[in-house]
Order: C-alpha cells, then sequence, then structure tokens
DNA sequence: TCTGGGGTCCTAGGACCC
DNA sequence: TCTGGGGTCCTAGGACCC
C-alpha cells in the first residue's frame, strides 16, 4: 500500500495553540480564560488561545504592544517553557503511533499520517484519533485529510477555524472541493508566504481555489520555480511530497538568542557565543554527527532605528571536523574577534555548524594531529553529567558566571513533567 | 524597558576548468 | 589578446515553514 505513491490518504494531525494547551494540562485556571504564551526573551506572543485570538492578539505581535488590552480583559501571560512542551509533544506523538504505522513527525505540534488501508470511514477514525489523544495527554488536536499533503493542510486549516466541524474535516475524494477551497485565503496555503501572497494579490488571485487553477507553468515562473509548480499540483490532487518517516539529520545546527539587555563589550559577546558553541556542539553528538564549518553572528538592535547598527557574520572551514566544544569555541572566538566593532549596542548574537557528517566517516588531515579518541571521552563524561543532573551542570568557563547578559524569562511556569521537584502536588 | 529561535529548499551568479 | 561552449562547484540571498 505504502509504495502505491497515486493514492494516498494523509491525515494532518495539528494540536491546537499547543504551548497553552500544555500550560493548561496542568494549571486549570487556565482554562477558558483568555492566555498568551510569549517567545524566548518574553518578547512576541507565539502560542495564543482562542480566547486570547477572539480579543484581537494575533502570533508574532510584541507583547509590549497590546499591554493595554492585557491588563483590561486579565489576559494570563506565560514565557515559554521548552522542557515541558518537548516531553508533551513525545506523548501525543507516541499515541498517535497506535494509528498509523506511518508517521512523519513534522514539528513539535504537528505530525502527518498515512491512512491508507483504513478500512472504516475517515471521519469516524478521526474522531478516535482526536479522542484518544485528548484522553491520554489532555491536549486538544484538529485534524484534516486528504489526497496530498497540501490538501491536507487546508482541510486542517478549515477545521481549526470553523466550529461547525468539531475540528474535523476530510477532504479525501470529496466532490465539492472547490466549495472548501474558496474557503482559504491563499497566505493559509501551506508554502505560500508574505511576499508570494503580495505577489498574487496584485494578480487578483485570493483564494486556494483561485490558486489551483493557475497554469503550472505560470506558477513555475511567479513562485520560485518547482516550489510554486508542486503547490499548484498539490491543491489539484497529485501527490508530489511524500511523507517522511524517517529523521533526516540536520544540515546544520544553530544556536543563538537576544540578549535581555544591550551588550557592548567584547568580553560578554565571548562569553555569549561561548554558551552557544556549548550548546550546538551538545546538539551534534546528541546526533552524533560532526561539523565541517563554524559561522559566527552579531548584530545590533534593528528596531532601535535612531542609534547606529552594525552586523556581521564570518565563517571558517575546520582543518578537522569536529565536535569537541574546546575546539569548536576556540574558532569561533577567532571569528568573533575578527567582525566585533567597539561602540554599538549588541543585541543578538550566535553561532551555525554546516557542512555535517557522520563521526564515523571524517577525513583525517595530513597536517594536524588530533586528540580525537581522548576528545571524545572527556565530551561523553561531560554530556553524561550534564544529563544525570540538568543541562549545564557543568560548563565551560568560558561561558561566563553571571551571564548578565541572559534572556528574560519573567513568567515561567514549573517543570511539571521533567523535575522531580517540580512535580504537581494534589 | 519592550519585536523569537531553529530550520529547509531553491536559484542566480561568480569562479574556475577544459 | 580575444573568442566560445559546456560544465562543476560554491556561496549568497530569498523565500518559506513552525
Amino acid at each position: 500500500m505504502k509504495n502505491d505513491f497515486k493514492n494516498r490518504i494523509f491525515a494532518l494531525v495539528d494540536c491546537n495553540s499547543f504551548y497553552v494547551s500544555c500550560e493548561r494540562v496542568f494549571n486549570p485556571e487556565l482554562r477558558n480564560k483568555p492566555v498568551v504564551v510569549l517567545s524566548n526573551n518574553d518578547g512576541c506572543a507565539v502560542s495564543i488561545s482562542k480566547e486570547a485570538k477572539k480579543l484581537g492578539i494575533k502570533v508574532g505581535t510584541p507583547i509590549f504592544k497590546v499591554k493595554d488590552l492585557i491588563r483590561r480583559y486579565d489576559i494570563k501571560i506565560l514565557s515559554s517553557n521548552y522542557t515541558l512542551y518537548a516531553d508533551m509533544s513525545s506523548r501525543v506523538m507516541s499515541t498517535l503511533f497506535q494509528f498509523s504505522p506511518n508517521i512523519e513527525i513534522y514539528s513539535i505540534d504537528e505530525s502527518f499520517l498515512l491512512l491508507n488501508g483504513i478500512k472504516e470511514d475517515l471521519n469516524k477514525y478521526a474522531k478516535k484519533i482526536k479522542n484518544k489523544v485528548y484522553q491520554y495527554t489532555g491536549i486538544p488536536v484538529s485534524i484534516g485529510i486528504g489526497s496530498t499533503k497540501t490538501l491536507a493542510k487546508v482541510a486542517n486549516r478549515i477545521a481549526k477555524k470553523n466550529d461547525n466541524h468539531n475540528g474535523i474535516l476530510s477532504l479525501y475524494n470529496k466532490k465539492d472541493i472547490d466549495y472548501y477551497l474558496k474557503l482559504v485565503n491563499i497566505e493559509d496555503v501551506w508554502g505560500i508566504g508574505r511576499k508570494y501572497s503580495k505577489k498574487l494579490k496584485s494578480y487578483g488571485i485570493e483564494t486556494a481555489y483561485d490558486l489551483k487553477n493557475l497554469s503550472t507553468y505560470w506558477a513555475e515562473k511567479k513562485l520560485g520555480g518547482i516550489v510554486g509548480r508542486r503547490i499548484i499540483m498539490e491543491l489539484n490532487g497529485t501527490s508530489c511530497i511524500d511523507i517522511e518517516e524517517i529523521n533526516q539529520p540536520n544540515k546544520e545546527i544553530l544556536s543563538s538568542r537576544s540578549f535581555g539587555k544591550p551588550v557592548k563589550s567584547l568580553k560578554e559577546l565571548e562569553e555569549a557565543i561561548s554558551m552557544h558553541s556549548t550548546i550546538a556542539t551538545e546538539k551534534l553528538r546528541k546526533q552524533k554527527i560532526i561539523a565541517n564549518r563554524v559561522s559566527v553572528f552579531i548584530s545590533t538592535d534593528r528596531f532601535k532605528e535612531n542609534e547606529p547598527q552594525y552586523g556581521n557574520f564570518a565563517t571558517i572551514k575546520l582543518p578537522i571536523p569536529t565536535s569537541y566544544t574546546p575546539e569548536i569555541i576556540k574558532y569561533a572566538l577567532i571569528l568573533l574577534k575578527s567582525i566585533y566593532k567597539e561602540g554599538y549596542k549588541y543585541k543578538k548574537a550566535g553561532i551555525v555548524l554546516s557542512e555535517l557528517i557522520n563521526e564515523n566517516n571524517y577525513q583525517l588531515s595530513l597536517f594536524h594531529k588530533s586528540n580525537r579518541p581522548l576528545n571524545l571521552k572527556l565530551m561523553k563524561a561531560v554530556d553524561r553529567i550534564n544529563n544525570k543532573y540538568g543541562s549545564n551542570f557543568i560548563f565551560p568557563a568560558s561561558s561566563g558566571i553571571n551571564k548578565n547578559w541572559c534572556m528574560r524569562r519573567n513568567f515561567i511556569s514549573s517543570y511539571y513533567t521533567t523535575r522531580w521537584s517540580e512535580i504537581l502536588k494534589i
């Protein structure tokens, strides 16, 4: 069945206001109330309950811009607690595996399921999935079904937005599919972002239905080549994007963060870059890969228009690929020095590791001696200790002790599921 | 005071080679 | 000195996603 690429049944299961829903599982006081979860640094709204949406708060809204609303309607505000969300996510995903062997975990709150071979009515089956996930995890989901991923996405979108579908809509083999496509704005179609939707609207193309009827040739010309062509074909029911059950290894790994307050000194930037190097190399080792290239970037606050602006990026190919933290820190700090300029207020810094390869098939260098086996042992010990006693239990001194530049997280909830001391008491 | 962090894919164009 | 086609590799930048 799986090889029958032409005739696919995709379901997209998407958690409703995922971060808010996670918080509500453990804090019932948040239920039926307007709730917003903030991005890192308590900057933007990233997850918004239905009630808060009704009050006009949108994803990406900087929170300081809606202060009045928050006060007036007593909207509950929370910092994001990724440890909690990641744990809840894996609970949701493992529940989904009961319903299909072919699953692609697409993001922290979404999965594609192949439903080929399901004998019963698809709507009924979807309802079972929805109920089971809620029963096991307390997280509400919406489910969209279609013959392509793009159509499943569209169906999910409609199911989530319109109350009369109870969170489930199948467009599979639907006769009046065009009726539904007319309900969806182009900017809500998977793959159409801000720029493309503006361009399309200038040609009078407003809905998913309009998009579906474009010629693929035209789409290829106007929407980034093959990408545009695929969107049109998928809307017309030809599946071009297959389900990817096996996690592809990362092609690059990035760690960066805005600072809690402006940073001017090279020393503080060095601490931050050193910390990001530590985080990024931990991720490398977790995936058993090593990096060939290190890049570092810094930038001032682009929203402060009347302050002098500066940003730069430097990159280097390593003599030998590695995941050894001190080695990466060494190069990252050299790169940082090469782009640092005095007299600016920096807002953000980060590191990118790229040209990643499996740790077992690296090319030995003729000219550079390597202490690889020894280094690997040391890193393994560090990772083990941090796993056991909490991340950052030990860390390089170059990351700084006080971390004055650290991000804000003023409204954090408890680590209900991953820290014994914060487990819920009844 | 106050605007996230982590990714991918695709294309164009330059450098270089024969 | 200049001309020309055909090709590869690399990087920057744009667009998108959650």
